[in-house]
DNA sequence: GTGAAAGCGCTAACAA
DNA sequence: TTGTTAGCGCTTTCAC
């Protein structure tokens, strides 16, 4: 069986009618308008008589059309799509604030493409372009280094960016971009004060790379915190490895094992300071008898950790939210200023920090 | 200053030479080609003179020319993305899947856009129905329950789907569909039977939710192996909740304060036997020692478990990983048979579970 | 090997 | 309030 669809100037050779899909011309046909009318409907403009509109509406139904947003952004470039760059989503620390831009874009229909740049900036580029051609609206980042060029050289004017969690480095660059972060500085010293006033005095402190920022931030507030306790800073007990289980392990068993070795330890990340607890377990120290552990980032394997950590607050479900959530405003064509939000750290105290024997 | 594009129909008032995208006219101009060439080079076909492609891409290039994939998809109807809908990204296992997933599409240069059903078949159905708008290429589906009516009224010509991690009622609706499903019922009688051959004979069973099909298809290998074992089932050592610590603390809870309490529990996810962790602690069970607890899934919630769980390995990330090749693969148009794989699933001892005191 | 021209399914200006 | 029509930036016949 062939049949015309009778489509202005569209000629289709169609097997079964239902197979095809409707495009706004078979509505119109339809419902006895024109394709404009069908479209002012399906865009909710208000200049439509209510009965046409209900006549399409039923016509849509009918038919069981769906609207092409391919063939609408090739106008409107609106695809209503965000892209989230970060390191990795099995991490505990990304999924969440995954979470948390996924629900806030689903919060206005928008969605949201996940890649993962582990770290690497040719990765990063790669997706970058990528996602630039298929008209994604806005990008939120969370992967760059400190001083990633794949985010310098961005056209923010065409490609609207959120960087989450990390910072650009230069105060003018940074100028230019929305940012959100949370307070590192603070993270760093309040984990250091708290053992501090415990009564340590031998901290050691192990990061994740050096790279990142975040790094950087955690061990100024520690070093600040030991100057305001006037405890010297000795170099030799700061540390520097990746954010992974294994980095912790290996870090706190060559520490642990040195003559002079800490009575506490502040891990850049829940992550890390698992990889210290086996390691004390491995040694025979128990903690936080032997040894105190601080964590970062409060994740869920903070809490089941053993013992349960104790770890600095990050509100990443938060941040990942309002991350989305600025994007879409700047998006929708909000006049708004280039805005740093800068999010609260907490200390939370579970049972891996005790005083020292 | 204002200028005047030559692009054939195309009239454009410009302000910026700059500031505008380049299109193929542009390209086309600069290479002294027609834009059919250039689309020709852009689709690497090979009836293209390399004196004309050699021009064509020093003009790409010269001109910063990035392709539009919203226009080309218009007549291809290809967007080189996926859509995942999982229940939660900032679940362990689920963020493990996904990132199987978007390795493999990275490797076959697709994007993946995350979504979170929240088990919700309301949310699960919009997500579905919005993707189709955006044409995305194909689906993969991990979050329906075991008669979800979203997947079964799917059109699986028009919009290529996997199945990962759960099946659908009805072996004639599972022929149509490519599934991925990890062996529950063997891993149920995996579980069940380490506890039985340690000596355990009161064997209690926390499942998530009913409606998901793991979970009878694990309380079957549940009962299978007491069966083998000529143990007795008990239904009322048999519980089910949700997939969440609080609800596996909670039944544990009551649980170990009956009379006849077990002396082994299996819960049907990690994160239930973490709830289990927990209660015991609060009323003085010691883990092992008093009661021996399984879990399942193998999250790294498992390794940092106090004690290190015993549990029932999922290949999540493979899982996942082939999912997307599979679905890729069959959007490349490769006439495969509809395909149903079954991975593995294996005991992984630690320190959770020993004989019973 | 290359070009002209007709769409893909919409939106939006302009007419009516 | 509604319809006509010219694109959006590509791909893809069909000529040459």
């Amino acid at each position: 069986m062939f049949l015309f669809s009778e489509n202005c100037k569209r000629l289709h050779v169609i097997m079964e009618v239902d197979a095809m899909s409707k495009t706004i011309y078979d509505v119109a046909k339809k419902a006895g308008v024109s394709i404009a009318t069908v479209s002012r409907v399906l865009n909710k403009k208000d200049n439509v008589s209510d009965e046409t509109k209900k006549r399409v509406l039923n016509a849509i139904k009918e038919l069981d059309y769906v609207p092409n947003m391919v063939a609408s952004a090739l106008m409107t470039k609106k695809m209503f799509t965000l892209s989230l760059l970060i390191p990795d989503i099995s991490n505990p620390y990304f999924s969440e604030i995954a979470r948390g831009v996924e629900d806030a874009a689903n919060n206005y229909n928008y969605n949201v493409i996940v890649c993962n740049t582990d770290y690497d900036l040719k990765k990063e580029a790669i997706y970058l372009n990528l996602l630039r051609q298929k008209s994604v609206d806005g990008f939120i980042v969370s992967s760059a280094t400190y001083n990633d060029e794949n985010i310098c050289n961005f056209d923010h004017k065409k490609y609207p960016l959120v960087l989450l969690g990390r910072e650009i480095e230069g105060a003018e660059e940074n100028k230019k971009i929305d940012i959100i972060v949370s307070n590192n500085v603070c993270g760093g010293y309040l984990a250091t004060e708290h053992l501090i006033e415990l009564g340590h005095r031998k901290i050691d402190l192990i990061l994740g790379p050096k790279e990142i920022k975040v790094n950087q931030e955690r061990e100024k507030g520690y070093r600040k915190a030991l100057q305001d306790y006037e405890i010297t800073v000795d170099e030799n007990r700061i540390h520097s490895g990746e954010f992974k289980i294994k980095s912790g392990y290996s870090k706190a068993l060559e520490i642990l094992q040195k003559k002079d070795r800490p009575t506490a330890i502040f891990a850049g990340s829940d992550v890390i300071a698992i990889g210290v607890l086996k390691a004390a377990r491995v040694l025979g120290f128990k903690v936080p008898g032997d040894l105190s552990v601080v964590g970062y980032d409060n994740t869920i394997l903070a809490e089941i950790a053993d013992p349960p950590l104790t770890t600095i607050n990050q509100q990443m479900y938060r941040m990942g939210y309002l991350a989305a959530e600025m994007l879409i405003k700047r998006l929708r064509g909000a006049k708004r200023p280039i805005q740093r939000i800068v999010f609260d750290t907490e200390l939370v105290v579970r049972k891996s920090s005790s005083r020292p024997r």
